[in-house]
DNA sequence: GTATATGCAAAGAGTTTGCAATTCG
DNA sequence: CGAATTGCAAACTCTTTGCATATAC
């Protein structure tokens, strides 16, 4: 997915406007490929010289979560993380120290093969699973 | 683990007191395997017919888990689950509809050999990981 | 012009802290 | 007795809601 035709058409079939604030939000997230929490969001859209509500940010994160074009990601602590939907499957490296954020990919074989098996042997649908790395990256180290 | 001499022995090396409250909490998480909230701990102590203040909980828990009885979980929700950190490391099925938690063993080979990769590809020290699945449970499905 | 977006203040959930009163050992 | 524990109220973090005002289409 890329930014432009295809999101617009998106918000538009959802009778979402491509306001400032969205547009802001959008940049944000095809820049960064770290999870931002609201926080993130506010303080990143603030340095670039516009003001903006934290409601208006937290209530713009809700929305394009509802219609598919970020997803939501836990890390530990209790904020909300989001980041791009349309990225592949993937999982995070969490320091634990300085609370930076790594991609990574992994092989998820061993994963399904275990979702295949709870499905068969406890009858649980498997819709989605977590999996997040935590300890000390390597400038922490 | 056993709860008795051993956990009072811990208790007294950290210059803990075995109070009722502290009774109360050891005795629900060696009874049930679930991991609990602290709302859950309220409920299931008040039901007992003793009264215990809510921020008497947060710190009791906290407690236990600084000592090592008790380790915390995240299931997705803003609330830390807790469970007795004695129990060999697993994993939970966490059903979307009911909420109910189930506990799973599962082979870590690949994510241990996962882990070897980070730790050499990335120079990322990983101490832990945290892995949940959620879907529909058997009752719900 | 009208439906959608925004800002502000206030409220809500989960958790923590300060302090005086209480209890364990 | 003295240190550890409790309860209560208040504060704190993250997030949501209500409502009046502003903006996109």
């Amino acid at each position: 997915m890329e930014y432009s035709e295809e999101i617009f058409t998106i918000l538009k079939a959802h009778h979402l406007r491509l306001t400032k604030t969205r547009k802001a939000l959008m940049a944000l997230f095809f820049q960064n490929d770290a999870p931002l929490s609201a926080q993130d969001v506010l303080r990143e859209i603030r340095k670039g010289a516009r003001t903006v509500n934290k409601t208006t940010v937290y209530r713009g994160l809700k929305q394009l979560q509802k219609i598919g074009i970020i997803g939501t990601v836990r890390l530990g602590d209790r904020k909300q993380y989001y980041e791009l939907a349309a990225r592949e499957h993937h999982h995070h490296l969490v320091c634990l120290r300085c609370a930076g954020v790594e991609d990574i990919d992994m092989d998820e074989q061993a994963l399904l093969a275990e979702e295949q098996r709870l499905k068969r042997e406890k009858r649980f649908t498997i819709l989605r699973h977590s999996l997040e790395f935590f300890g000390l990256c390597k400038a922490c180290n």
